[in-house]
DNA sequence: TAAAAAAATTGATTGAAATCAAGAATTCCA
DNA sequence: TGGAATTCTTGATTTCAATCAATTTTTTTA
C-alpha cells in the first residue's frame, strides 16, 4: 500500500507543469495534493460536474470525451501518466464539457481550484508552464480538427498508426480498442477493421499478436491521401 | 489619421484579456502597443513566420488558415475586432503553424514576446485572464472537432447559420465567402450552394440580397441531423 | 475453464457528399 | 462602364464510408 504523500510526490515530479519550478514551490505545492483510485471503465468525472479540481494522472490511463448535438461520441484524447486535465474549465466554465472514463486501474492527483489559484499568484513560472501546456494541447486539438475536415479516414488512420508507433520500429501496441480507435478518427469500426485489412495486404503493416503490430512501410503510409 | 497612442489605447480597451487589469496595469501595457494596418487580402502572417508578437485586431476582420500534410486548407477561425492570436505559439513553438490574411482593410496591434512575458511575470492577473482566453478557444476549436467528426454537412450548416445569426431575427449577413464557408466546414462550395437551397425550399431560410438572408424556422434548423 | 458478453471481422447494400463539367451571376478593376 | 476574373449555381456521375446483418474471435467472469 502506497502513502498518500508518495502519491503527491510522485504526481509532482511525473507533471511537466511542475519540474521546472524551484524546490521550495514544489514543497508549496506537495501539500496541497490529494490522492485518488479508479478501477478500470469507472467514471473520472462526467460532463455537467463542477469542476473543483485540476486532475493529474499518476498511474494508468483516462479517455477523455465528448458528446455532440446529436447524441454521437468522439474521443477527444487519451490521458497517460504525467497528463492533466481540467485547466481549461477551471478558468473559464464552471462545469464539465466532457467525460473522463478510466481505461485501467488508474491513480490520480487533485489539486483544488482555489488552492491551484492561490498558488499561481504566486508563481509566475507555474502560470508559464500552464500556458505552454495549454498551447500544445490547443495545437493539437486543432490538427485533430483539420485532419478531421481535410484528410480521409485512411490517411487520418495512416498518421494515428504512425504517431502511435513513434519510434519503436519494432512492434507497438494499440493504446485503445478499434472502437475507440474510431471515435478517436471520426468513423466506425467496421471501417477500421477493412482499412487494417487494406494496409496488411499492401504490405504496409504486419500484425504480430493480438492489438500487436508493427510497421512495415513506414513511407507508404505516410504517402497515403 | 489616427496615432499610434489612439490605437494602443483602443486595443487595449476592446481586449478582453486587458478589460479587468487595474488602470495601473493598463498604463503600463500601453507604451508596448505597436500598430500596423493591412489592406484586404494581404498576409499577416504565415506559417514558419517566428512567432514576435501578441496579435490583436482592433479594426476589421482576419482569417486564421491550416494547411493539412495533403496541401488542402481549412479555415480555422475568424479573429473580429477584439480577438487575438498568438498566445499558443507565443509560449510554445517559437513558428506559426498556421495562416492569417486580412479579409478587409485591418488594424492590428501588437506586443513583442518578451515584453509580454515580463509583463505576465508581473501581473497574475493578466495570466488568469490569458488561461481564460485559451480554455474559451480550446472549448472551441474541441467543438469543431467534434462536430466535423461526428455531424453531417447539413447539421454543422445549420448550426453555422444559427450562430452566425445569434439575436439577429430580422436579416444577417454571411461574414465570409461560401468558398470560406465550404472551407470552414470541410466541405466543397458546391455542396454549401446546393443545402441552401435544400434550406430555402424548405422553408427555414430566406434570401433577402447577395449575401443576406434571414431564419425562418430557427428551431427546424436546430432540429436537423 | 466453460459460458456469456463484448469486440472484431466480413459481406451486401445504401447513401451522402466529392468530383467533374458547364453555364450564370457577381465582383473587380482598368 | 464594360470586359475580365472570380465566385456561385446546377446537373450528372462516381466514390468513399455508413449502415445493416451475420459470423468469428477475444475477453470477461461466474
Amino acid at each position: 500500500m502506497v502513502h498518500d504523500a508518495d502519491h503527491a510526490e510522485q504526481c509532482i515530479k511525473l507533471v511537466p507543469i511542475f519540474q521546472t519550478l524551484s524546490d521550495a514551490e514544489r514543497a508549496q505545492i506537495a501539500p496541497l495534493v490529494q490522492h485518488r483510485h479508479y478501477a478500470s471503465g469507472e467514471s473520472v468525472f462526467a460532463a455537467g460536474d463542477i469542476v473543483g479540481s485540476l486532475m493529474i494522472v499518476a498511474h494508468g490511463q483516462v479517455k477523455i470525451t465528448q458528446i455532440a448535438a446529436n447524441g454521437k461520441e468522439q474521443l477527444l484524447y487519451l490521458l497517460n501518466p504525467g497528463d492533466f486535465d481540467g485547466e481549461a474549465a477551471l478558468f473559464t466554465a464552471s462545469t464539465r464539457q466532457n467525460f473522463g472514463t478510466a481505461l485501467a486501474a488508474t491513480d490520480v492527483c487533485m489539486i483544488r481550484r482555489q488552492d491551484f489559484q492561490k498558488q499561481l499568484q504566486t508563481s509566475p513560472q507555474l502560470a508559464l508552464n500552464i500556458l505552454n501546456a495549454f498551447g500544445q494541447r490547443l495545437a493539437s486539438v486543432a490538427e485533430q480538427s483539420t485532419q478531421a475536415t481535410t484528410a480521409s479516414i485512411e490517411e487520418r488512420l495512416a498518421n494515428y498508426l504512425l504517431e502511435t508507433a513513434g519510434d519503436q520500429t519494432d512492434e507497438f501496441k494499440l493504446p485503445m480498442k478499434k472502437k475507440d480507435i474510431a471515435s478517436y478518427l471520426g468513423t466506425t469500426p467496421e471501417t477500421i477493421s477493412r482499412k487494417f485489412r487494406d494496409f496488411t495486404d499492401a504490405g504496409l503493416i504486419e500484425k504480430l499478436a493480438v492489438n500487436r503490430f508493427r510497421i512495415l512501410d513506414a513511407d507508404g503510409l505516410a504517402l497515403i491521401e
